[in-house]
DNA sequence: ATTAGTTAGTTAGGATTACTAACAAATAGA
DNA sequence: TCTATTTGTTAGTAATCCTAACTAACTAAT
């Protein structure tokens, strides 16, 4: 229960009232928010919103917006401002074949953007995510700096090692944040999942705090939210929904024993839907398809009659429905999202959705991420930016040197 | 954002000392503590730590111990004990067939416990329930009470109605709490989901604070404890750990289409049991039991090579380490804890734990509850508990009239 | 027995935070 | 111009908790 390490003031309190007032500021229209309306929202007085604002636009956090025609009746109120350049933060989305690096200000705005393939090996692509970081930080004049990179793996901060990296070979033998942080110089760096980060994304698109987010693409990832937090699980594992069993090993010999264990990610993920295509093609159900059709196309064709697309998908759908379904028994999220090449594909929602509903007494509300592809990047950018500003607000202990 | 009511002092601060103060005298040894290791636990300064000690002092929560002998060096310290007779809580575990009463004093001790037959339906349950504790809480002298109660269903607080009772009839016409709060004079009245309340005991028990508490008997259930705090999800249906599916019902038209569709409840209960062996002794299965036999005979007859035992078994088993199994993949616990009739046997323990191994690759902790059929008891004690210390921790604003 | 060392707890004074009450400033509308 | 209304400031005060220096009570070594 210590609250304090030995020697620190543990005024818990210190800073809870900046905290609380930037919150307001931060959360209001953008065209900014008068003492008097972040009093009313805070509960703090006049006098002290004064005091804080007023240290604030010394620090170079916030500034006074132009007078604006007053319409309303009375003084007309100065608005507040967060200043956008006051503090920048790096995202990155590191993907299986292509990264996006992205740096936002104050604000989110994302000011600055690239795209590069990932290159073959975890310390290359590390590498060259340090090389375009720089180049792009050296140009920005912000006060601080905070980074957030989703990789595409479980980030074990003890060990500073991502790990169960597939795509990425290498990866589990590089101190990814050390590395990182050594060739930038900012010592803010989060790693996190990238499927958390997407998560976490959309919790805030959607406005709930219990949010579950799954990718379906090459492979199956989940990412859950718990009041308004990542959760991530004892070891860092939550979240495994591709390996859960739909065809569980046989465990005691009995029952039929020719059939192949299955899991959720053999059946649901995009290259188990091509395989699914092929099978059903070999097995002779009919098809227009070419057996190496894209997955787009399987789906498109699943609703225009096509007997082995529909076939495939259905599998698919049947796999993911179950899992979903087992979700929702077990978390009861208030929202779940699909995202990922095949996820956000309104065919394959639909196709999951019309069995969930089937399978569980109350059902989830199901929806494509409507971030494109992007959710990631935005997460990471979300994250970044709650650390940045945790750390702008926060005050040096000052006077008394220690 | 807004922190407080209109009106109300903002200051979050005030009382967080007390609550720090009072939280490391609680978790300290019965012998009591002393002023300066509460400085030195909580961070806070001498000065302030005697000012709130002695505060509590004559608001009675907390006593001098008598002095023990020195025995170290430098001046003997003033030990200080919570006064337990302060206040008290009422703890009820409303099972099916029987409810157990218990009341506790300020450090969680039972003082008065009764167990009583629940009654026919929910409306003369709850009756019992207030008139029982109605004479307890008449003979007790404390400050101020708290009352607890687990039921066997999903309480709703914005209806004030418990749900999904199957046990007992009416339950969801009755404004629980409304009723209980009118007999008992008592309002700080909290109504959680059985399974809940023992996770939430399990939970403290072995310490840690991501715990699942999976519930086998006449039924299943769930507890889930997030960073130390119940997880109801976003209907308060969280765990329905019970309807997981093992055999989906179709959902396309393919597939063989004889097979019924099949929940872990289906399969792991203790009725399941019975009924399992019986099916195994109708398909000639070897048995030395008799088709009635309780579940505790079959367990036992299943590990001394009763063929139709070993059978019923370990189809149970098979579809508990499947439910553990995805349960692990989505939530990763610390650890997950098994109680209820069937579920705390050593031998059904044994049996799943075995097979989990098999189908998860880093299997949580698996133990059994050592709380004996109490675990929901003593989860309504502590929830109670906590609503009570903060009670009585909390100041009344004084002066100036409101 | 005296003295030094150690730990517990108190007293006095001060820093920080944020409040209330009263007032000043700036506007719309009568 | 005057009034109502809203914004923001000034002055004084209350609450919380700190540091530094003290007193208190003991053990252990001389």
């Amino acid at each position: 229960m210590a609250l304090t390490e030995k020697g620190i003031d543990p005024r818990v309190f210190s800073g809870l009232s900046d905290k609380a007032i930037f919150g307001v500021v931060r959360d209001a229209s953008p065209d900014g928010i008068s003492r008097a309306d972040m009093a009313r929202a805070t509960g703090f007085s006049k006098p002290t919103i004064s005091a804080v604002v007023s240290d604030f636009e010394e620090a170079g956090l916030l500034r006074a917006a132009e007078a604006s025609p007053a319409g309303s009746i009375g003084r007309p109120a100065t608005k507040y401002k967060i200043v956008p350049e006051a503090g920048f933060v790096v995202a990155v989305d590191m993907g299986a074949t292509k990264t996006l690096l992205a740096v936002a200000d104050l604000l989110g705005n994302i000011v600055r953007e690239e795209k590069f393939s990932t290159g073959g090996n975890a310390e290359e692509a590390i590498d060259r995510i340090a090389d375009r970081a720089t180049a792009m930080v050296s140009q920005m004049k912000g006060q601080a700096g905070s980074v957030c990179i989703g990789v595409p793996g479980v980030y074990q901060s003890d060990t500073d090692r991502v790990e169960q990296a597939v795509n990425l070979p290498g990866f589990e033998k590089i101190a990814v944040k050390a590395r990182l942080a050594e060739r930038l110089g900012i010592d803010d760096i989060q790693i996190e999942n990238d499927v958390n980060l997407a998560a976490a994304a959309e919790s805030e698109a959607v406005g709930r705090s219990d949010v579950v987010a799954i990718s379906i693409g090459t492979g199956i990832g989940l990412g859950i939210v718990i009041g308004g937090n990542l959760y991530r699980g004892n070891s860092g594992a939550a979240g495994e929904i591709g390996s859960l069993w739909l065809v569980p090993p046989q465990l005691n010999g009995q029952g039929p024993t020719n059939v192949e264990p299955m899991t959720v990610e053999d059946v649901a993920s995009g290259p188990s839907i091509s395989n699914l295509l092929k099978a059903s093609i070999e097995d002779g159900l009919e098809t227009a398809l070419d057996p190496d059709a894209e997955v787009e196309a399987i789906l498109a064709a699943s609703v225009n009659g096509d007997i082995a697309a529909r076939h495939a998908v259905g599998k698919a759908a049947d796999a993911m429905a179950l899992a979903v379904a087992h979700l929702s028994m077990i978390f009861d999220p208030e929202h779940v999202v699909f995202g990922g090449g095949v996820g956000k594909n309104p065919i394959m929602l639909e196709a999951v959705r019309e069995r969930v509903v089937r399978l569980v007494p109350y059902p989830p509300p199901m929806t494509a991420s409507v971030m494109g592809g992007r959710a990631t990047l935005l997460g990471a950018v979300s994250v970044a930016l709650s650390s940045l500003h945790e750390k702008l607000i926060t005050r040096q202990p000052q006077g008394v040197a220690r």
